[in-house]
DNA sequence: TGACAAAGACTACCAAGGTAGCAGTATGGG
DNA sequence: CCCATACTGCTACCTTGGTAGTCTTTGTCA
């Protein structure tokens, strides 16, 4: 039960638009971003590289050369940096208690019944692995 | 059905804390937020009054003075703040879809069976509250 | 082979959160 | 009535996200 110290991927708007682009492709040069991301948000193509080049220095990307442009690809999945962002604000306004929450989201937000329905379905699917695992070896 | 402007009430780590600390009491001055946080964050004085300042800037906090001292107030309650927050993130990282958080929490997250069925009657009660009003003048 | 275009490197700047020292002042206590 | 002390006010500095210009290198095509 030890507690994963994996320091926190927090991503700005812009970096998770580009690690987006990324995850979306594979990889992507800093063209590809640029190109990608031109028509809404109309950026300069040194501000992405910038932006990438700060992205690696926190590590939720890497390059590689490929003659004379860098090829750029995530290190984080999307999972991994919706979970570690999700979990961040989780810590910050509920000390951690996810269950608390979904209760905030039931209670403080308006969802469609239809919502609420897929998501109940969800749980029930996911209690039912649970007892499955109980009784597995 | 007009999207409320109301500009994101974002809290940084030390705001919340301080925020925590006036929604408890109501209101407090500069030394009571000073020595509530002391144990856990040991900062001068000077930083929450500085923070202070830039809270009451951006309009979560409100002062009057009493005697010589300041005694902050907040402006926006927990709850919106929070959901406030939540809906940041929820914007960023689900395009606003509060289900798909949900549903993310479910599927990415251990989150304990008692918590689950917590959740699950929770969403019947609101369920329930949906259909009441439905069949309500 | 030489010139040009394109890519990266470097630097700079702004905003906001966070942290804190120092100056000035006014108030409460002697 | 005056001074010490406790507050606030002001300024400063660091970090990170965001944005972009300029300089330098280099690949490539004529």
């Amino acid at each position: 039960m030890k507690r994963k110290i994996r320091k926190s991927h927090t991503l700005g708007d812009l970096q998770l638009a580009i690690m987006r682009v990324l995850w979306e492709r594979g990889e992507a040069t800093v063209a590809d971003a640029h190109q990608a991301l031109l028509p809404e948000r109309g950026l300069a193509p040194t501000t992405i590289a910038t932006m990438l080049v700060k992205m690696e220095k926190k590590g939720v990307v890497a390059h590689r050369r490929e003659g004379r442009r860098f090829v750029y690809r995530p290190t984080v999945s999307e999972t991994e940096a919706t979970r570690s962002m999700v979990d961040e604000l989780t810590e910050r306004l509920f000390l951690g208690d996810r269950a608390a929450l979904v209760s905030h989201l039931i209670s403080e937000h308006e969802i469609d019944p239809e919502d609420l329905a897929e998501i109940r379905h969800r749980i029930a699917d996911r209690e039912a692995d649970h007892e499955s695992e109980e009784t597995k070896p």
